[in-house]
DNA sequence: AGAGATCTTTGCGCCAACGCAAATAGGAGA
DNA sequence: TCTCCTATTTGCGTTGGCGCAAAGATCTCT
C-alpha cells in the first residue's frame, strides 16, 4: 500500500462547524485501520461495534440476498462516514463494507462516539444532517426501482457516481475506482447482461467510454437527458 | 373530528430515556396540527420547516414521481416522528404527509428542535437511533425492491404493516386505517392490477381476507413462508 | 331507492428484462 | 510469449408483470 493521499479531516461533513479541539479530542481517541482492495472493514451480521470515517480510498456497502444476489447500497468516498448507523440502536452491520481499492478509514468504537456526541451536541446536529442525507438519497433510489426502468436508473447512478468520485480529465469523467458491469448491475437492481447491454450502446453513440473495469463519461449532458426526459431515441 | 385515542408521549422512541422536565420544556413549545382524513401535514417540496411528532391517526409518506406515478415511502404510527429529516440540512421535504385518517401532529419549528438537541444530547442520541433504523428499513426495501418479485414484496409489506399498524381481533390481525389495492402497489412498487390479482388468490386460499379498503390478515404464519422461502406451490 | 363515484376483479396482448449459453477480449503471472 | 482467469459482449428463448379495457362491487350522497 503505497503512499495514498491524505484526506484532511476538517473537512469532513461530520466536523463542519466544530472547533479545533474538539476535532482534535476525537482524533486522539480514533483508531486507524487500513484494508487491502477486496478485504472489508466488516461484514453484514457482524455485531456493529464500530463507527467508520473513511480517509483514503474507496468503500461499497453491500446487502446480500439469501440466494446470492448483491445489492451495492452506497458507495463511501472520502470523508464520509460508513457502518455507524447500527451503532446507534442497532446489532449488526446492515452490509458488508469492502474496499474497491486500498482504504485507510478512521475508527471509533460504539462507546467512544456515544460520549463524543453527548460531548459536542453540535456534532450530533452534524450527524443527524448526514444522516437525513442519506435517508433522503435511500428514498430517492427507492422511488427509482419502483417506477423507473433501467436505462434510466443506469443513468442516475452514473451521475452519482460521477459527482461523488469522477475525475475530470481532458478526455471526459472517469471514475476513480475500477467499476464493472457487475457492480453496475447490483447498484442498478438489474443483470449483467442488462447493464452490458445498454453500455455497449451508449458507447457507440459516444457517451460513455473506457475498458475492461474503467467508466469514463463522455457527455454528461446527454446523459442527464437520459436520466430525466424520456429518451429520445434508442 | 371524534375523540381519538391520544399517544402517551413519554412512550415515543425520540423520549426514551429522558427525564421527564426536558421533556415538558419540549412540550410547551410544542405546537398541535389536526388535519383531517386526506388533507396533509405538508407537501413534497414545501420548504422543510418543521418537524413532526404524530399523536394519533395514520399517516403516509409519498413521493411524486414527475410522470405521476406515487410511491409510499414511509407509513407512520402515533409515536413516530416525521419530516424532520430535511429539517436537519435539507431544504424541502423528501415527500408529502398525507392523512390516510384523521390525525393530529406535534409540530416543532426548525430552530427549536435544533436549539433542543443542542441542550438536551441524549436526544440527539435518540433521534440518530430512530435515523439508523428507518435508514436500515429504506436500505432492506432497496434490496426487496431490486432482487425480489412482487409477491414477496407484498407479502414482506403486509407484515411490516401488520406489525406497526395491525390490530389483533377474533378473525385476524387487522390493519388499523384504510388500505386499498391502489396504496399497496404503491408500496411494493408494483401495479395496481399486479397486486390485485395476488390478492385474491390469497384470499381463496385463505391466507387474507376483508373487503374494499380493508386488510384482514388471516394466516400470517403462511405470509411470513411467503415472505422468506420460496413459494411452495401457486 | 336510484345515481354516481370509487374501488376491485379479471381477461388478453405485449414487452422489458431475465436466464441460459457460448464466444470474445483484455490482464496477470509463469 | 503462452496460458489461465476474469470481464465483457451478444444471441435467443422465456416470462413476470405491465398496460389497456371492460365488467362487477361497494359505498355515498341526494
Amino acid at each position: 500500500m503505497a503512499n495514498i493521499p491524505k484526506f484532511d479531516l476538517r473537512n469532513a461533513t461530520l466536523f463542519a462547524g466544530i472547533n479545533g479541539c474538539a476535532i482534535a479530542d476525537l482524533l486522539a481517541v480514533a483508531q486507524y485501520k487500513a484494508i487491502l482492495y477486496g478485504s472489508v472493514f466488516f461484514h453484514e451480521e457482524d455485531p456493529a461495534s464500530s463507527c467508520h470515517l473513511l480517509i483514503s480510498g474507496h468503500v461499497k456497502l453491500v446487502q446480500h440476498n439469501f440466494d446470492g444476489a448483491q445489492v451495492v447500497v452506497r458507495f463511501v468516498a472520502p470523508g464520509q462516514m460508513f457502518g455507524w448507523a447500527s451503532v446507534m440502536g442497532g446489532r449488526h452491520y446492515p452490509a458488508s463494507a469492502e474496499a474497491m481499492t486500498d482504504s485507510v478509514a478512521l475508527v471509533w468504537d460504539n462507546q467512544t462516539i456515544r460520549r463524543a456526541v453527548l460531548a459536542h451536541p453540535a456534532l450530533a446536529l452534524n450527524a443527524l444532517g448526514i444522516m437525513g442525507g442519506r435517508l433522503r438519497e435511500a428514498e430517492d433510489r427507492l422511488r427509482e426501482l419502483a417506477t423507473e426502468r433501467v436505462e434510466r436508473r443506469l443513468a442516475r447512478a452514473l451521475l452519482r457516481l460521477a459527482e461523488q468520485s469522477g475525475v475530470v480529465t481532458a478526455e471526459g469523467t472517469e471514475i476513480a475506482f475500477p467499476v464493472s458491469r457487475q457492480i453496475l448491475a447490483d447498484t442498478t437492481g438489474a443483470t449483467l447482461h442488462t447493464i452490458s447491454r445498454i453500455l455497449s450502446n451508449w458507447d457507440q453513440r459516444g457517451l460513455t467510454g473506457g475498458g475492461r473495469q474503467k467508466l469514463l463519461l463522455l457527455r454528461l449532458d446527454q446523459i442527464k437527458d437520459l436520466a430525466e426526459s424520456d429518451d429520445a431515441a434508442s
